[in-house]
DNA sequence: TGTTAGCAGTCTCCCTTGCCGAGTGCTAAG
DNA sequence: CTTAGCACTCGGCAAGGGAGACTGCTAACA
């Protein structure tokens, strides 16, 4: 983690202090201010350690004669300071109690994501763990105009989509009530991944059905799953809140940056693979500004943890100004995934 | 409408230039300019009218030796010249053919208020109709750990909607199986309306039915739609748009007023409650800045249209500062609302 | 060798001043 | 009723001048 050169200890004592300043206050940190802090060196010590915090690239000065402001690299150091000085972080059980009140996955994610972003003063998010190893609950085919037809899959756990697909064949009312029958007694409980692979086998298997309705049955449901992995849902607010939190007093946040960030907030597809790369990484994971590779999150950091479902994970984090109140927003990552993970995997 | 005292044909012509070169400009109009635009007078005897036109509210300074600003009522003449000159839109046939491809309401309503929202540059909304008269096409039962059901009900028209319940008494799997089947059985085909007034009835008559089962599943079926019956689905989206348009040249977009912005956005329910209210107007609606009751609307303007499925009324619109390109967004908005009304009632 | 006080230097911020130019309202003539 | 002309007002910009905030540096000190 720490490439970077070692920190002697009060350097780094130092840094912290100053990034926590800076988060507080919003304005650079001078060496008068951090000498009334009960550091036990004066302002002069302070200047020279400044100085080189400063050529260590770890702080910056805005002009010659202002205060210090932390750079990425100093929000980094101190993050990892952070993190693994705090204890870890319990959810809060009346939260954990809201959550548990949902019921479908979609509920519960929205909810996870506006809890998150309450709890956090930020933007909030939450992805939900591919379906794959949920067991199929029903699945219904619907009739529509222009034969079209509507799939609605059910899975255990509160997994509830659809999708409407353009079957090149046509199927009338009856044929699609026989085709859902026969689909559901044959993988009606079984996981939407055994399905997919089932369904792929026997497609291949006996290329000559001997049942022409079975077979179109088969090529739905191949159709069906291969759209619904199309892309995992993600739920994302708290854009308000998070000008709140921030107000003017950010020089970051201009109405450019906060463009690049709805933008972002309303592409979701765009929103889920940046975030995939980063669920690799394994547990509570903080991106700090210009860590990111992405350019329009250079000016925001992001702490995402993923949780799971027993088998499958999701993600949910936030998203702010490098200049987020991090200990609050760990803390809110933290115990918001542990509620989520508890609350999903409580599931059958 | 013009509750205000009638304007003479020349002023109106006057202060029609100088609302239009203040949505093209973004900056106040003076009388030297208007007098190059051919509308035949001096710039003396533009100050004049202008004089007056300020007196009677519909234009003001922003100080002493600047141009003309058109006020809130000043923005209403104009849109009301608009609304009689225009002529009405018709949708571009590659847009209506997009929303055609939507298959579930959810879909469809999504991709209409991101069509809207590009068309006009604002941020774009759309409500779904009640799926009151609908008719249902299967209702499915599936139990979730702890007691609680899913619910999921598809109606024709790919209105599909889900909910969960915490019933009082228990179910096991077989019961709800069984009492999905005599809902189904009973109900399919019947409008979502006609369902729930019969259940109520039947709730009500027999209120000491002879089969236990049947009495549960009503009841189950009665907290559904009413559940369901909570609030219709609102999508919303295109603040980014918005905030490029207008860039930082306008002085009524600050961090502040996107906050409350944004904020609306996302609290759906009370968006939803406020649009109901200008929804009984009938036809195209705009309601400008300090027209508005809710407060926080009182920066921005409105347009709604109305459409219809063919039993029920729905709304589309945009949402962007007074300052709007009131042509385009009417255009848009009109266009959208009966390209979605044509897609809505093809439906069966 | 590391720490501290003192000091000179730098740069921002804010206020004032003066000026230009934009745009107006008013008035008197057409 | 319209127009030209004129005096007036006000915002915006640039220049100038403290005041104040911090710094880096140096020299003394433990």
């Amino acid at each position: 983690m720490a490439s970077h050169p070692e920190l002697p200890e009060r350097d780094r004592r130092v840094l912290g202090v100053v990034v926590q300043a800076y988060i507080d206050q919003g304005e650079p940190i001078s060496s008068l201010w951090l000498a009334g802090r009960g550091l036990g060196v004066s302002s002069a010590t302070l200047r020279t350690i400044m100085a080189r915090l400063e050529e260590q690239g770890f702080v910056r000065q805005p002009h010659t004669s202002a205060g210090r402001v932390p750079t990425d690299l100093g929000y980094r150091s101190y993050v990892d300071q952070l993190l693994v000085a705090r204890r870890s972080a319990r959810a809060a059980p009346h939260i954990e109690a809201r959550l548990r009140r949902a019921g479908s996955v979609d509920d519960l994610l929205s909810h996870a994501s506006q809890e998150v972003s309450r709890a956090s003063h930020q933007v909030g998010f939450a992805i939900a763990p591919p379906a794959d190893s949920a067991t199929l609950e029903q699945l219904d085919l619907v009739a529509l105009e222009g034969g079209k037809v509507l799939v609605v899959v059910i899975a255990a756990g509160g997994h509830v989509s659809h999708t409407v697909l353009e079957p090149a064949e046509q199927f009338d009312r009856d044929e699609l009530q026989r085709a859902a029958n026969y689909l559901n007694s044959e993988f009606k409980g079984r996981t939407l991944l055994d399905v997919r692979q089932q369904v792929v086998q026997r497609l291949r298997e006996e290329r000559t059905l001997y049942d022409v309705l079975m077979a179109r049955a088969l090529r739905l449901a191949y159709e069906t799953l291969a759209e619904l992995s199309g892309g995992p849902a993600v739920y994302v607010q708290g854009a308000a809140l998070m000008i709140e939190e921030f107000g003017n007093d950010d020089p970051d946040i201009t109405l450019e940056t906060l463009r690049t960030l709805l933008q972002m907030m309303e592409e979701k597809a765009r929103l889920v693979r940046l975030l995939d790369e980063y669920l690799d990484a394994g547990g509570l994971t903080v991106v700090i500004g210009s860590e990111h590779l992405a350019p329009d999150l250079q000016r925001f950091s992001l702490i995402l943890a993923p949780y799971s479902d027993g088998r499958n994970r999701g993600a949910l984090g936030v998203i702010g100004p490098t200049r987020m109140h991090y200990g609050r927003a760990l803390n809110a990552v933290e115990s918001l995934s542990k509620a989520l993970a508890r609350t999903v995997s409580a599931r059958p």
